[in-house]
DNA sequence: GTCTATAGAGGGATAGAC
DNA sequence: GTCTATCCCTCTATAGAC
């Protein structure tokens, strides 16, 4: 706990690792209370309600996961196998930095797709340079199955985790390294797709 | 509410239906009872307790969602193509049918992975006819990244789907079309691939 | 087996002292 | 701003009638 934060940002803080460990039905505002090492009453006093708090940490996940695709996706400057790579080596950092970060997005978003309303344009996508870039490459190529199977090859793994670990697939040691070789083999493998014929 | 159903099954299958809908810990009990069309107390006398009953309909959804791939990686007769084939169909088709299969799993797994113990073994996907396959063809391919992706490219957009509609990638009525399009597109892509050099 | 009624614990929120 | 004490509603589970 750091001495210099407001208590404000420590409730918050604290709320973050609470609700993206087991989510907010699962989360009690006494556990987060005594994760920031306060009271509860003083929660409510900040945030006035489990809601609300909730609230301002959720957009900030959503913000965070969903927030780097749009710049490196119209980002004129880059060429498709750069947007490819910037988007496998932002995502697995933040989310070797971040893992329960994607099934905690999803699983809320489950329930309240309302969260998501007028929070992100992706829609752009169709109108974006990656997609003009992708057209020219390869006009047969849906922009969509595209990005849809970059962020499933990136971001998968880490939402089947635990079932890596249960079935032997992976352990502590090795899910970090098949995550860092995953950096280079996905734009490898996308590569091969682009330039096939 | 099927008339020649027992009352112990219609209560199950209520259960399925909510406890995949909300998550365990929003599921109340109550739910399960109105959807069941019966009593709260018969739902504690048929299963004792929700937590029972969370774990009957759990077990049976990692069963549903996992038990398909063993007996595919480890079938002789199948090529490796055919492997792929099998995987990306059996599950689109089973995703389709039950969309919230995969989220309602995967978080769950990760509040509890002891859920899993001794119920999968994936591991075998090592030493199986599949591994064996792709080291003839392809040696320098890990099985486990070449498992996952194929899984990652099959199963990520039903977890992303409120994603996908939120920001305009998909709608009710092209996520479907997009998602059978897939089962062809990704054996395509995987052949692609494992043809390479 | 199925119901009504209720016990009993848990958890969000607030009153009020300091 | 921060605490203790507590209210009160919700939810799981059970007692007991039918």
């Amino acid at each position: 706990m750091k001495k210099d934060e407001t208590t404000e940002e420590r409730i918050k803080e604290a709320a973050r690792v609470v609700f993206m460990k087991k989510g907010y039905a699962a989360t009690r505002t006494r556990d987060i209370a005594d994760e920031a090492g306060i009271n509860l009453a003083l929660l409510n006093y900040y945030f006035r309600s489990k809601e609300k708090l909730f609230h301002q940490v959720i957009f900030e996940k959503v913000q965070q996961i969903f927030g780097v695709l749009f710049p490196v996706l119209t980002n004129e400057s880059l060429t498709l196998e750069d947007k490819v790579q910037a988007i496998v080596e932002t995502y697995t950092k933040m989310l070797l930095e971040n893992p329960d970060l994607p099934i905690f997005v999803f699983s809320e978003l489950k329930n309240n797709p309302q969260l998501f309303d007028g929070r992100i344009k992706l829609d752009a996508i169709v109108n974006s340079s990656f997609a003009k870039q992708l057209y020219d490459k390869k006009p047969e190529v849906n922009p969509v199955h595209f990005m849809i199977s970059v962020l499933g090859l990136t971001v998968f793994p880490f939402l089947a985790k635990p079932m890596m670990f249960a079935s032997g697939m992976a352990t502590n040691e090795t899910f970090e390294v098949l995550m860092d070789e995953r950096r280079t083999l996905i734009p490898h493998w996308v590569k091969i797709l682009l330039e096939k014929e």
